[in-house]
This record gives C-alpha cells, structure tokens and sequence, in this order.
DNA sequence: CGCCGTTAGTTGCACACGCATCATGCCTGA
DNA sequence: TCAGGCATGATGCGTGTGCAACTAACGGCG
C-alpha cells in the first residue's frame, strides 16, 4: 500500500510542478506576444499550426483538437483572427459542412515577426524556471526529452 | 546558427508538448472534480496547497502565487469557497491588512472525498496520454523525475 | 424520393479570469 | 502627531472559454 501511495504523491507532485511550469511559461508568453503583436497565445499556436501545415489545410475540429480547444472557442478564435485579415476560411469543396481554415500572407508575415518574440520568451522563462529548484528537475527533463523525440 | 536554432526548435517542441500534456490533464481532472464534488481544478488545488500548509497559514497573496493566478481571481476564489463554507478567512492579529484562510472541517472533508477521484483522473489522463507517441517521453520523464525530486 | 440519424460548425448564456482602480491599514520622517 | 508612500485585498469592467442548444449538410435505408 504504502508504494503504491507513493506512486500517486509521486504523480500527484509531478502534476503540480507540470502546472507550475505551464502556467509561468505561458503567463510570459502570453504578456509578451500580447505587447508586441497583439496575440494572445492561442491565437500565436493557431496561426502557428497552421503555418506548419503547409499544404494540408485542417478542419475546425481538427484545429481544436490541435490547440486543445472547445469547437466554441475555436470558431470564434479564427473569426477573431480572419476579422484581422490573418487568416481566411473556405468550404470544403467535396463537403459543404466542412470548413478549412488557411493563412493568409498577412497572417505569415505577423507570425514572422512574433516568432521571435515567443522563441525568446520562451526561452527566457525557460531559463527563470531553470533556477527555481523545484521546476529546475522538470526543465532539464523538458531539454533531453525534446531532443530524443526529435 | 543551425544549432542555435535546433535549440530553438527543441524548446519550442518541448512546450507545445508540455502545453498538450497540461491541456489534457487538466481538462480530464476539470471533468470529474466538477461532475463528482463540484470542485474546479483551482478550487480543489486552493484546498490542497491549504491543507498541505498544516500549521502555517497562507496569506491572500501567497496563495496567489502558489496557485498561479492573479490576486483578484485568488479573491473571488476564496470567496466562492468560504460561501460554501469549505474554508474562512481571518484577519491577521499583528497586520489587519494580511488576511488569512484555514480550511474548515467541511473543506477537509470535502477534499478527502475528492482526492481519490483527482488521483485517479490524474492516473487515467497520465496513461491515456502515454498512448499517445508524442506526449509518451514527455510523461515517462515526468516520473523518473518525481522519483528524484523527492 | 424522402425521412431519420449523424456530423460540422455556430450562437446564447453563464462564469472565471486579468487589468486597472479603489479602499484600508501600516510605517517612516519631519 | 500626522502626512506621504507603500503594501494588502477588494471591486468594476471587458474578454475568452465551455456547455448546451441550434442550424445546415451528408449518408443510409425503406
């Protein structure tokens, strides 16, 4: 019994850390993307997404599994985004219920530019993280995992 | 420049699987704490860091930082929690502008009801998200790391 | 051909959050 | 002693989100 509790306190604390981590990461991100380019950081994933699929164009609900979103949520991120000229919909040709979502060159050029910005951020908060020695263990894990998943 | 930008990309793929993971966790524990106990993951991580503190006594703004989250949300969460009689606030004897919070009897009670429904959601989202290939190193990282962490 | 179940996306509603501002209480210096 | 600055929480406001209900479109089966 008594490993098995340790088992869940392990997970249990690992959860806490993973949070804390997350949520400083993402509160920097989120302060810096949003003074810089106006992008709060779904929209910065959105738009960074679908750059990333380059040629393949995805559906709404494959959009929202991507960013972990609500379908509500996601439609009215890509209307706020294609009110902004960042980003365009289109039917689906072949069906008419489906709708793809497709960056436009104005959306590319503003990604560009936040790109940057978010990749030093994150670094930044990275390396903040790094010192605290209780989200020290999970970023350096965060460092060597990355590259094996490569 | 090229491995300058490998770090780049290796950080960048380590946050958007952190942020994947966190996602999923999250939304899972959401789901039950609130289906089973009406607890939201704030709500629920607010009685546990509080009774963890056994003894010592967390301030208004401390909580905040320990939760993550603004000091006008941690307000609103306190109060929604001591409406429901789950913990009090009392006032600092030496400073009448620190204000303090306990968890009530009802609160521990609550929050040993819903312990084993959030260990359990955490357990399942955990393994659920080891199915996945590309969250499976990031969550065989987080319990090793546990492991040395305590 | 037309009906019904299923799937895709949108909208009404309530709510939790962050930011900026405000009210209160502490403390230091003249 | 009391005026100013600082710290601690609370509140008004705008916004993004999830849930549930709704509309539109596809596909199968009688």
């Amino acid at each position: 019994m008594s490993l098995a509790d340790d088992a869940v306190e392990a997970r249990a604390q690992g959860w806490r850390t993973l949070a804390a981590l997350h949520a400083r990461i993402e509160d920097r991100l989120q302060r810096e993307l949003e003074r810089d380019h106006e992008l709060s950081v779904s929209e910065y994933t959105v738009l960074d997404v679908l750059a990333r699929q380059d040629g393949f164009h995805l559906r709404m609900t494959q959009l929202a599994t991507a960013v972990v979103l609500s379908q509500s949520a996601t439609t009215r991120l890509v209307t706020r985004l294609e009110e902004r000229g960042l980003l365009s919909r289109y039917l689906c040709a072949t069906d008419r219920r489906g709708i793809y979502t497709e960056v436009t060159p104005a959306g590319k050029q503003l990604l560009a530019a936040a790109r940057p910005t978010h990749d030093s951020a994150l670094a930044a908060a990275l390396a903040e993280a790094g010192e605290l020695p209780e989200l020290a263990p999970l970023v350096g894990a965060l460092g060597s995992l990355t590259f094996a998943a490569k």
